[in-house]
DNA sequence: CTGAAAGCGCTAACAG
DNA sequence: CTGTTAGCGCTTTCAG
């Protein structure tokens, strides 16, 4: 049977006090007494359970991470360098995936305060705030990863969607194009419009304005957006140039590209974003706009420990700014640019 | 503060062993009082503490998961099904990165069992059995997944690896290749010796042999692979298709095979091994062995949690079987097949 | 059908 | 410096 703090103590001849007291480094202990309990620990092979110090009102050392799907690279990463750095923290982390579901959602949050998690970190995209709500209300603490933070009063770390769609643009009107397509996953992300945002106000100020019909939405498998792109791409003046809102519907858009026989990048130019492994594997490799998710990573995992720890008071948003990182999908523009 | 038990008890008007009763269907209750409790703990907006019945001798509904790396494609799809079929069991998932490192993995062991989680599936593909051999000592319900189980008394699920390669081989042989060339990530991992096992026991079949020069290891990222597929590839006979372990391995080559100005399929075959995203993505589209990644997942999870649950006490071995999916990065031989 | 009471393993005053 | 004791929130006999 697994030995309990209750064994040491007679082990030790000494009372569970004092064990508990060595456990912690706390109060004042004989160094004699505390070396011979170690001992006795050792030799036991005894380990603190960490429920029943939760119950006494210790942390469980354990944080939740709610992501849409932890197999999408941009999300494995992600909960990669949180799991990396939570543990050296000292924190388990229990990963959920919500699909991007207000219901999932909120059943998996339930469940994580039932088993007194020390924190949350959110990495859903949801617009829907009940559940942020609900988090805040119990003062669970609480960190958002990039997604926006809804004028609440919570840790963020996220980064600069506008200046991400604008380094994509500006990189596409240097190369010369003017027709540009852009390729959304749906889902009414705030991180998409701001990229939105971000590209209109380039092209404004180029007095180039973006066509509706060039702007295509709900795509979330490779599939879906090389349908979807296939809509774009077969119009009558077709775009020169697609930017995709993340690398995976980058590779879509090149499919559908290919299985028209366009060659790429001469006839069409494809910008991604996020910068994960698909990047890198796809052919052409891909041209896209960077997160730098290693440090949203580190950050949040900082911020929400700090929290829980209560080393800092005032919630703290930062904004990490995203890079043009330039591979072979993207290249100066061939046809004549089509007049509209 | 958050309501307990005793406040449900006292605004409902019994005593606590009557909530405990109804919050688990236990015992037998009238019919009226289970529903005033039951109001009542809606009212208050009443969760059951998990952590104060695992106290109590419970379980924790919370499972283990060690793997490599989970943003590694095969492991982050894996990890996603371990999870959807636990949460439909009602567990959470902690997950754990080991990078293969036995140390690690025992440190996660540990703290695993120091949260008294129910139980632990093993996803790393270590030699070393020390860990397995502590957690079937301490009795903690594990479960082995993509890995061998050494002869010991453990559940496991994991495909046919010896099948995986002769399929493989299989199919080469059938284009024309008679001069292969393999790529294993090294790390002494039993699942590609036993491919290896299937690869020559076909070639021998057919007169031919694995020339150990055409077999090269230690590739962990996709530039190491690169790196190495370029030594096979410049050789003075270069093999005319190459058998790689996993899709990222592959795409390593194909990056190699395109620097070197070899037009993949025609001067080069490549297959890979899993069948992740990266085997949809790469271009050309992969030739890959199709593991049946979800089926591995749920089933190590209904495995894991039966035992957890005592559902059965008899350890089950379970051997999926892989599957050649071909797509378009293998064709038949072009050049005449060099005399060896 | 319901309640009293012991206890799960540990922490935190408070004494001594 | 060390021990006593009262819980933490819940489960589980055992009475009634």
């Amino acid at each position: 049977m697994k030995p309990t703090i209750y064994h040491v103590a007679e082990q030790a001849g000494v009372s569970i006090a004092t064990v508990s007291k060595v456990i912690n480094n706390t109060g004042r202990i004989g160094r004699e007494t505390r070396e011979n309990v170690l001992a006795i620990m050792k030799e036991l092979g005894y380990e603190p359970s960490v429920v029943a110090s939760a119950l006494t009102g210790k942390h469980t050392n354990t944080i939740g991470l709610l992501v849409p799907d932890v197999a999408n690279p941009y999300f494995s990463e992600l909960a990669r360098r949180i799991e990396d750095r939570g543990h050296e923290k000292g924190f388990s982390v229990v990963i959920c995936n919500t699909d991007n579901g207000i219901e999932k959602e909120a059943e998996y949050v339930k469940w994580l305060h039932r088993k007194q998690v020390d924190g949350i970190i959110l990495g859903t995209g949801i617009q829907d705030n009940r559940t942020l709500h609900e988090l805040l209300k119990q003062e669970t603490p609480t960190a958002l990863v990039a997604r926006d933070s809804p004028s609440l009063q919570v840790d963020t770390v996220r980064i600069d969607d506008y200046l991400g769609g604008r380094l994509a643009t500006e990189h596409l009107l240097e190369l010369g194009h003017t027709n540009l397509g852009f390729m959304l996953g749906g889902l009414n992300s705030s991180s998409e419009e701001e990229r939105l945002r971000g590209v209109r106000s380039v092209m404004t100020t180029n007095n180039l304005s973006v066509c509706e019909k060039d702007i295509v939405t709900d795509a979330y498998t490779i599939e879906e957006a090389k349908q979807q792109a296939m809509k774009i791409l077969t119009q009558a003046q077709p775009p020169t140039a697609i930017f995709a809102m993340n690398d995976l519907l980058a590779n879509g858009v090149m499919k559908a590209a290919r299985e028209l026989g366009l060659r790429l990048p001469q006839d069409i130019s494809v910008i991604g974003f996020d910068n994960t492994l698909l990047a890198s594997i796809s052919e052409p490799p891909l041209t896209t706009i960077a997160q730098p998710i290693a440090d949203l990573g580190t950050q949040v995992t900082d911020l929400l420990v700090q929290e829980i720890l209560g080393e800092k008071t005032v919630k703290q948003r930062i904004v990490l700014l995203p890079s043009l990182v330039v591979r072979e999908s993207t290249t100066t523009i061939a046809r004549t640019p089509v007049q509209k």
